[in-house]
DNA sequence: CCAACCATGTAAGCTGTTACATGATTGA
DNA sequence: TCAATCATGTAACAGCTTACATGGTTGG
């Protein structure tokens, strides 16, 4: 057999906006107008809808072979389906472990690693995944309150009230993935 | 008088990395080194580190008269000051007011304008943000918790823990924003 | 038929990342 | 003295933003 169609690097890492689309066109396959108007329409607005952003990303995929183009019958708009390869690569993604970066200045990336989990991971790295958020973000929680703690005095008023915002979201995203983690175990042993 | 020292083009807009440099500076001269290790110890960390950023953003603010380079007696590390354009550049980036835009996908922007508005701006600005990011971001929060309603059904059960992590996250931001609200109220009034 | 929108794309420019390079200073 | 850290930088590269360009389709 050929060793790999197109120019298929191994090196070639997915950008974050690389999976989203990936992601995407594996639960359908989709043109790319359609996942622009998603990006607009939708809670994936943290994504930009540019074309300018959105068709190279699609096109670059298709160069590594993790997207193919077809013509949808029909219409003239083509749309994207994901390769073997494609969906290979995915599922390598989101079998990753959570980094304690991620969880401290990447949280949206891994939400939407979470989001396009369900029916392409076993169940246990599911709770695996959930699990680590709890812990990492209770641990993140913990060092914020404490620089806070340290540093209140000598703080500008503003900087403080900036620093209690983000120990508030943390304590909520740990909040959640408890929950989370509960409803996880429920789900498993119902 | 000469019109511009060096190039300082009207129509540079300073990243916000760049805005975080001259809030930093600011506060109180330094250096880049010194403003790496602020950028890795503290919670500015969501900010990169890497001299391949800084020293060249550093640069950029220096050309367009924003900073200036100084020796600090004693050592010969150089420090970076802020100039009068610089300050008034600032001031000018921390008087404008939220957007929509930026409560949904820029909160951390926010929060560095925030905290880099002590002693900078009026109370009645300062009061205006918080009001408006409270308003705004329990406008978010209400969008979001529609639209998980209303697509409750359809969605993949990891998709919907993640929107639940963004509304739990956005709820939280509003109940800060409100609080933050209150205790400035309390501070202008005593 | 003409305006509005559908649908896809390209080009220039800037920023940030990664990796490498360099010399000074400090501590064991 | 030798390693580690201080301190500053540069070069190559990739990706995103903004702006522009183009043709097809639809509705009034």
């Amino acid at each position: 057999m050929t060793p790999n169609t197109k120019s298929g690097r191994n090196d070639f890492e997915p950008t974050t906006l690389g999976y989203a689309l990936l992601g995407t066109v594996r639960q359908q396959p989709q043109s790319g107008y359609e996942i622009r108007r998603l990006f607009e329409e939708t809670p994936m607005s943290s994504f930009s809808s540019s074309p300018g952003s959105i068709y190279p990303a699609l096109r670059r995929l298709v160069q590594e072979g993790l997207l193919v183009r077809a013509d949808r019958a029909g219409t003239s708009r083509q749309v994207f389906d994901i390769t073997t390869d494609g969906i290979a690569r995915l599922k390598c993604w989101l079998n990753r472990p959570i980094e304690s970066a991620d969880v401290r200045h990447r949280y949206e990336a891994l939400m939407l690693q979470l989001a396009f989990m369900e029916g392409e991971v076993p169940p246990r790295v599911l709770e695996r995944f959930v699990a680590g958020l709890a812990r990492e973000t209770e641990a993140w929680a913990a060092e914020l309150s404490q620089y806070i703690e340290d540093n209140r005095r000598n703080l500008p008023f503003t900087g403080l009230l900036a620093l209690e915002q983000g120990l508030a979201v943390t304590r909520a995203r740990a909040q959640w993935a408890a929950d989370s983690h509960r409803a996880l175990r429920g789900r498993s042993n119902p």
